[in-house]
DNA sequence: AGACGTACCTGACCGC
DNA sequence: TGCGGTCAGGTACGTC
C-alpha cells in the first residue's frame, strides 16, 4: 500500500510511541530484502536511543544517538506494527525491535522492502536519496520546477509524475488521482503540457496527497488500541481501481461511455476518466 | 540521455 | 480441491 501519504502515517505513528526510547532488543529472522540487511544492523541499533524521525520520499529515516540512522522502506507489502505486548511471531515478520516499553515489527510479504543503515551526515549522499526529487509538499516542487523538468519529454504525463527523479512519494495510485484530479489524460506526452496544465497538475498532486494523510491522520488516533498496524487506512479514490463506474461528479452516463477506464502504462494501470481527462 | 522492458517476491483471486 | 494464469500500492538495472 505505502505511498508518500502511507509512509508519511506510519512515520507519525512510530514517532508518538519510540521518539526519544532506547532499543533494547532487535531480531532479523530473515536477512534476504530488496537489499541485504546489514550484518551490523543489530549492534548498531541496540542499546540507541531514537532520537528524530522522519520521511523521505518514500522512506523513513530513524536518527540514533551514536550518528547513525536506520533507514526503512516499505515496498509494495510492507508494514510496520506497534504492540505494547510483544505479539505472537507471525510469517514475514522479518525484523522485530523493543523500543522502551513497545515492541516494533516490520513485515514484508513479498520483501520489496528494505532497512539500511548510514551515518547520519552522510545520509543526503546516500545512494538511495542521491537522485531523488523534490517532496511535493515542500515549495521547492513548484509549477516553474515542474515545467522544466517536463519540458521536451515524450514520456506519459502519469509516468513522468511517477519518476522519483521529477517528484518522490507519487505512486501508482496518487499518480491516476491527481491527473484526474488536474483533467489531465494520462497519456499525454509529458513535454505537451501547457504552463496552466502543470500549474493544475501541482496544485492537484499536492491536494490528494493532503487529503489522504489527513485521512490517515485520523486513523491514527487509536493505533495501539486497535490492530497497531500503521498507515492502511480507508479511502475513497475517485478513479483507481473504480473501472466501469461513473467518476465523482460525473457528467455522462457510465453506460454509454463506458466509465472509467483502466489502461496499462509503464506495466502498471492506469485509471481515467475519458470524458473529463484531456 | 532518455525511453522502455524486466526482474525481484509472495499471496490473493479467478476460471476451468 | 487443485492448477495455472494474472494481478498487486516500488525500485533498480540492463538494453537499445
Amino acid at each position: 500500500m505505502p505511498e508518500l501519504p502511507e509512509v508519511e502515517t506510519v512515520c507519525r505513528g512510530l514517532a508518538k510511541v519510540v521518539l526519544g526510547q532506547r532499543i533494547s532488543s532487535v531480531l532479523v529472522r530473515h536477512r534476504m530484502l530488496r537489499i541485504p540487511v546489514p550484518p551490523t544492523l543489530e549492534k548498531k541499533l541496540r542499546g540507541r536511543v531514537i532520537t528524530h524521525i522522519k520521511r523521505r520520499a518514500k522512506y523513513i529515516i530513524m536518527n540514533l544517538d551514536n550518528d547513525q540512522s536506520a533507514i526503512w522502506h516499505l515496498g509494495m507489502s510492507g508494514s510496520m506494527t506497534i504492540a505494547k505486548n510483544q505479539k505472537p511471531v507471525e510469517k514475514h515478520d522479518h525484523i522485530i525491535f523493543k523500543a522502551g516499553k513497545n515492541t516494533v515489527t516490520f513485515n514484508d510479504p513479498r520483501r520489496f522492502g528494505l532497512v539500511t543503515m548510514d551515518t547520519t551526515k552522510h545520509l543526503a549522499r546516500n545512494k538511495l536519496f542521491r537522485h531523488l526529487g523534490p517532496e511535493p509538499l515542500e515549495k521547492n516542487f513548484s509549477a516553474e520546477y515542474l515545467a522544466r523538468k517536463l519540458k521536451g519529454k515524450k514520456i506519459a504525463i502519469k509516468l513522468a509524475i511517477m519518476d522519483q527523479k521529477t517528484v518522490v512519494g507519487v505512486g501508482n495510485i496518487y499518480a491516476s488521482e491527481a491527473l484526474f484530479h488536474a483533467k489531465i489524460d494520462p497519456r499525454r506526452k509529458a513535454g505537451s503540457l501547457k504552463a496552466p496544465e502543470i500549474r493544475t497538475l501541482v496544485n492537484a498532486i499536492r491536494k490528494v496527497l493532503r487529503q489522504a494523510i489527513a485521512a490517515g491522520g485520523s486513523s491514527l488516533r487509536d493505533y495501539v488500541q486497535a490492530s497497531g498496524e500503521l498507515g492502511y487506512f480507508q479511502h475513497k479514490w475517485a478513479v483507481y481501481d473504480k473501472k466501469g463506474n461513473a467518476c465523482p461528479r460525473c457528467v455522462c452516463s457510465p453506460e454509454q461511455t463506458g466509465g472509467i477506464k483502466r489502461i496499462i502504462q509503464g506495466g502498471r494501470a492506469t485509471f481515467y476518466c475519458p470524458v473529463k481527462q484531456h
